[in-house]
DNA sequence: TGTACATCAGTGAACGCGCGTTCACTGATGTAC
DNA sequence: TGTACATCAGTGAACGCGCGTTCACTGATGTAC
């Protein structure tokens, strides 16, 4: 049952992209290898030729989930006004899980069980979290922000902080009040900070 | 080698505090009742003379986990006027890798674990919450801010999301440029809701 | 108060299950001639 | 281009270990009389 190269390729994919959404969406430790290979219509034994561990897996679905989360953001963000995109980026973060297709961000989903990951999926993650502050900040910038980076890891601070309690908010109503507290601060801050710039330029 | 009431009451608080501990610093899924009970100097055979089962013993140690926070929490706060109150209230949260002893919040250290739970431990979970929004709505409302609630869950969210950052950082001096641009946020935070107070007001 | 018996906290070993990993095997693909 | 052989993706079963839970046992505590 040999695979051509492309196929054992595709099938290489398949297996990360499944495994990222059921690392996200169920856990790390709750997770098997037999589970992500079922859904992603395969048998256990068939992982190996593509992985050498379950960390290795763990890993390269953590960045492919932070690859697919950005390229959603960047399109959505696309073309909109700095101060339109930080409202969109926020948004979209804050409110992923009522998002059609997938969660956005590893962290938001796994943070509490990645300290007890090994040396590569931390430095994936590290690399992912910088790149969120970098685009926040980023968009900061352009609306010439002081501060820009301080600000936007708050704001990063905020709304992975979020995300986490709306998940584990007992009602629906809980977590959604969480959510929109969150965005509305965001915002609070955002004009703080851009006021607090405009006093110091005078 | 039965033991007396009081010493068997004793063991079972010995226990959860020590659970406590051990379950914020390695995680749950990654700590065993062996783990646990040689950390409490028992053998593991004696847990089901005090608990039902590991789940029991998450609920009850995440509890006492709130509990101990809470105290200390407000031991430092206690006579301090209502701005310096919050002030140190954030920043003792942020920092509280730091304090000598223990972990202040076991949201900050399970939170995506926390979903996987049983219902009982969610509970717990969301009363600590409630009651750590509450704590931070109370100060604010002795300032007069309008919207305290919505503040006061932006503020805990903000605190959660840096803490579980802090943790992941790869550096130390990472770690502490993410709480300090959490404390500096949190602060701008109060005051342009002061100031937003006060213009309404106007 | 003293005695006889039931209770039960704690021990150490064992059970059973799940999960990461390995392995023999199959048969299609890739490659060397 | 065709043939013979090596490679290797995927399967299904098995291994081995760790962990939650159970259990027989011990001996000190609690209790009934």
């Amino acid at each position: 049952m040999r695979k051509s190269k492309t196929e054992t390729a595709e099938t290489r994919k398949r297996i990360i992209a499944t495994a990222a959404e059921v690392f996200l969406e169920r856990g790390l430790a709750a997770t098997g290898i037999a589970d992500v290979m079922a859904a992603a219509g395969l048998t256990q034994g068939g992982f190996y030729r593509h992985f050498e561990s379950k960390e290795q897996l763990i890993a390269e679905a953590s960045a492919a989930a932070f690859d697919m989360g950005f390229e959603k953001i960047s399109q959505a963000v696309a073309g909109l006004p700095p101060a339109e995109a930080i409202g969109r980026f926020v948004n979209m973060y804050l409110f992923q899980r009522q998002c059609p297709g997938a969660k956005l961000c590893p962290l938001a989903h796994l943070a509490s069980e990645l300290p007890h990951t090994d040396a590569n999926v931390k430095a994936v993650v590290d690399i992912g979290h910088r790149r969120t502050v970098d685009f926040a900040a980023g968009l900061l910038q352009t609306l010439q922000l002081d501060d820009a980076r301080c600000v936007a890891e708050a704001i990063v601070s905020t709304m992975l902080g979020a995300v986490m309690l709306a998940r584990l908010a007992l009602t629906e109503t809980a977590a959604t009040e969480i959510l929109h507290s969150a965005e509305k601060t965001v915002g609070l801050i955002v004009h703080a900070a851009a006021d607090q710039t405009r006093l110091q330029a005078a």
